[in-house]
DNA sequence: TTCTCATATGAAATTTGTTTCATATAAACA
DNA sequence: TGTTTATATGAAACAAATTTCATATGAGAA
């Protein structure tokens, strides 16, 4: 009964690989191997990440057969992410040094 | 000239430290060594964290004679930290999993 | 049952982030 | 100028997070 911070939920936010779980799901849920195909690297990997990302119920899962199906909360992720592109919008998209200037894929 | 990336962005509230620094500005700016007082530790750590939140226009610096004023960016940290509120609020406060049902300076 | 497929789990290996330490810079002042 | 105060910076030491690897679990099919 391990309680999660802050830091640890933003921290869900703060890694490649979860962005991109994040963005997979964003047209609609998953199980795992198709979130695995979508995000690439090794099963475990993604498994350990999804866990992380449910455990602050940034995520939902339901079983279904021997798969289960991954999905956003929307409620949450949607708008933490719009705040990001508020604050870039804020420095004019093309601040140098926040650099928060285009879509989530495109950045490394 | 460094692009930061979403990543990058959230890395600056997922640290105790940096949570930190973002909660003692929360009463008005301070210098340096004012959030050195604040928050404990060394002088240098704190100017690693400072810059790190500044390059991300998560604060702001001024410069007052050999002092720098450092301030909160309002409009993005105080309704971050809100989203994060509203979500735990999701799971009634009290949820097991989350656990983020306290204010910041009180978890660990 | 046994086998296969889908996913989870624990621990070791690796990578990344944080802290500390020593020192640099820059402003004010004697 | 030389000294003190405030802050920054780079690199090494240390700590924490991520990835991989090997294996476990559990559901459905043969």
């Amino acid at each position: 009964m391990k309680q999660i911070s802050y830091e640890n939920f933003f921290a869900n936010f703060s890694n490649k690989t979860r962005l991109g779980i994040l963005t997979a799901l964003m047209d609609g849920p998953l199980s795992v191997s198709e979130i695995v195909d979508k995000v690439g690297g090794e099963q475990s990997n993604v498994s350990h990440h999804l866990e992380s990302l449910r455990k602050c119920s940034i995520l939902n899962v339901k079983k279904e057969g021997k798969k289960r199906i991954y999905s956003l909360n929307k409620k949450t992720v949607y708008p933490m992410l719009e705040l990001v592109e508020k604050h870039v919008g804020g420095c004019g998209g093309s601040c140098e040094e926040c650099g928060l200037c285009s879509p989530v894929g495109e950045r490394k």
